[in-house]
DNA sequence: ATAATTAATAGTAATTATTACTATTGACTT
DNA sequence: AAGTCAATAGTAATAATTACTATTAATTAT
């Protein structure tokens, strides 16, 4: 499993959140953020619960559904309600899109800009006011172009 | 409830698909297909199954499920895995993205032709081969906002 | 330092969405 | 009219997520 370098300046950020929110940064909240940042995939509740055995045992399923639903509403990490079985994480903050592999189910990060900056259509105006954009891809990634070798 | 006026020459698209799948036009699969293509919402399994009560009183719940997996395959209708509670269902098969209020959760189709035809930025390649793309945009409907008094 | 306070957690249980199993149905064929 | 077989209803199971409650642990007051 790849993982990210520390970025203690986002801890220093996650601590100013919680105190501004009022709640308290705990051993569990401060591992279940550190192991987001690590993660360079987009993990479920459950791979993240699973993954913090080592370090805290005794952590409960329900404490991880519980946090990420806090940092979720803190705006420090997104739920990804994508073509998968689970509802996925994603620590990444940035104004970001996500690819979905069609075959292996593999979620990867695609950077934008100019389609970020770009003005919608006129038609948004009869609905309602933006105030955020997300783009899913579908198709097959490189490594299962490869297997099936096209 | 606002309902389509029923279009028969999808109906008739819907049977030769079928046909051409090998599977049965039942009754049930024909009224859960006209109940899709008569809802302008985006109606989960259940509110589906709940809507044809009426007209199908023993229609099980697992055959909703079912049927809307089959037409899924079948690349009639559109699995909607948004920021929801359940699993959605589009029966609008044109080239289209959605709008989802953050208040009321009410998903509204919105259509732009010129983001559907631009090119994707080179950076794609890197990942993979895209075979469709979708639009998720949030924010709040003209009606949450009229409310909101803004 | 110690007691009081209180938010957050662990452990357990409940809920909800979705899927699986199996006998039965009902349309179609021979 | 009997046989065939896909599809369904009814029931049960599974899996993801959330709720409940006693306990823990950190913080504040004494």
């Amino acid at each position: 499993m790849s993982t990210k370098p520390l970025d203690h300046k986002q801890i220093e950020h996650l601590k100013q959140i919680c105190n501004e929110a009022d709640i308290k940064l705990t051993h569990q909240r401060l591992e279940i953020f550190k192991e987001l940042m690590a993660s360079f995939d987009h993990p479920s509740a459950e791979i993240i619960h699973k993954r913090l055995q080592k370090i805290l045992p005794t952590l409960a399923i329900d404490t991880v559904y519980r946090t990420l639903t806090t940092f979720n509403k803190l705006g420090i990490i997104k739920k990804l309600h994508l073509e998968n079985e689970r509802t996925l994480f994603d620590a990444n903050q940035d104004q970001h899109h996500h690819f979905i592999c069609t075959q292996c189910k593999a979620v990867k990060d695609l950077y934008w800009e100019d389609f970020d900056k770009s003005a919608l259509p006129e038609s948004i105006h009869d609905i309602g006011r933006i105030q955020s954009r997300h783009l899913e891809l579908h198709g097959l990634c490189n490594q299962c172009l490869e297997k099936s070798g096209s």
